[in-house]
DNA sequence: GATTAGGTTTAGGTTAACCTAAATTTGTAA
DNA sequence: TTACAAATTTAGGTTAACCTAAACCTAATC
């Protein structure tokens, strides 16, 4: 079974291999803030769960399940952050809340977010019924022929 | 130290004494889906903490500090659930999402939250440049001149 | 007053996720 | 090649939050 902690992990071995190319311990120790005996104890875990290649003092690569994981969890952080960026909350405190965050929300509220940050994006800062627009949004998946965004290049459903 | 978990017994103590008068072992079991016996060991902590008045067959109550706590990560409970159903995830669903995301956000972003909704509760569905508006409520705590709420009766910052 | 049912607590155990200290491996430099 | 420093792992321990089973209270009924 997936836990929070897992997945706090697979983010960061993800993140790890696209930024620095390599997931080693002692890397994923002080990015997550834990110790390296921890890190090498989870990464028992995924490896015993499928989700990382665990090569013994090599550190790890993710497989397809685990990467497929890893975005999904690094995709709602991206929204959530977003989303706490767009009512002004500071870039440091989104992302540190977005991580916390990112663990809790169910299907449902993640593609309601998605729709929403969807909808600001494509359709913003202009004269707007706003949120009737937004109903219409997330009930037809595009904008509303009244919309300032709607005859625009860029539609909203992509 | 105030945990997740501890957090969500002073909510669900809460919510008992304000339903129902008394908060005894098994309702709260029963309201956070755990078993008596942990309801029991989490009654002491609690005690020990001085956040509630545990007395052994009878139940608690809170004491005010413990109120103050409780009533806090409920009011960013309905803001999370406000503003998730604002976003038309199904009431059901926001709450329980708000469940677990009321213990993870910042104060910063509870503030924003607030300030957001309070936004949209205030200046709804009219012509209006929302998103520059929601910036301008956002630095001076009022509404802009030009937003059709702002000529009404009630003002934005109640 | 004795019995009993239901609620509550105690006793003892499990698991996930952390930790420290000690051992081990690896790569590099003398 | 040997020796050492740094990285990593192993061994063993801690804590929070849960659990089951058994013991214990309490209030109602006979």
């Amino acid at each position: 079974m997936i836990t929070k902690s897992l997945e706090d992990y697979l983010e960061a071995i993800y993140n790890s291999l696209k930024d620095r190319g390599h997931a080693s311990t002692n890397e994923i120790a002080s990015d997550l803030g834990v110790k390296p005996p921890s890190v090498t104890e989870m990464f028992h875990k995924l490896n015993k769960q499928g989700w990382v290649n665990y090569r013994k003092y090599e550190g790890v690569t993710l497989t397809r399940e685990g990467e497929e994981i890893a975005k999904s969890v690094s995709d709602v952080h991206s929204k959530v952050r977003k989303f706490l960026e767009l009512i002004h909350v500071s870039s440091e405190q989104a992302d540190e809340d977005a991580c916390k965050v990112e663990h809790h929300l169910s299907e449902e509220s993640i593609g309601q977010l998605n729709m929403f940050i969807e909808f600001i994006e494509n359709c913003p800062a202009e004269e707007v019924r706003w949120i009737e627009h937004f109903n219409y949004f997330n009930e037809h998946h595009e904008l509303p022929l009244d919309c300032p965004g709607a005859d625009k290049e860029k539609g909203c459903d992509d």
